[in-house]
DNA sequence: CTTCTTACA
DNA sequence: TGTAAGTA
């Protein structure tokens, strides 16, 4: 049997995920009105999330600290979805993951989409 | 008591 | 974003 913790089991209340990111429920539902997060409803359409969730939060949050656009981050998860079907994967760490996922961000947010341009 | 939706400031 | 209202 594996020891391993599964982080994509939405088993988190909003009560708790407010705790653990210092969100608001208002924004945490804001972000899924905006299709920033994918989201899994439960008995009485009650909300969980999984500790998967947390980590997007946190990077949503984020980036919308540092002035980006709602839009922005909204187009690159949906590429993101998109595009996962042909991807060789490689074993990292969680650590490493969202690492690689932060700077995609970062990276996609500055390239293309410049108020300059 | 916690969360949900809708709507207004 | 905050918050009030009426529910589940």
């Amino acid at each position: 049997m594996s020891k391993e913790i599964k982080r994509d089991l939405p088993i988190l209340s909003l009560k708790i995920v407010m705790a653990l990111t210092d969100l608001t429920a208002r924004q945490i539902r804001y972000y899924e009105e905006k299709k920033l997060i994918s989201y899994h409803r439960s008995e009485g359409n009650q909300r969980m999330f999984s500790l998967n969730d947390i980590d997007e939060l946190l990077i949503i949050k984020e980036m919308i600290d540092s002035g980006e656009n709602i839009k922005d981050i909204q187009a690159y998860r949906q590429k993101k979805t998109s595009s996962y079907q042909n991807t060789t994967f490689k074993t990292v760490s969680d650590e490493e993951a969202r690492d690689i996922f932060r700077n995609e961000m970062m990276r996609y947010l500055e390239i293309g989409n410049n108020p300059l341009d």
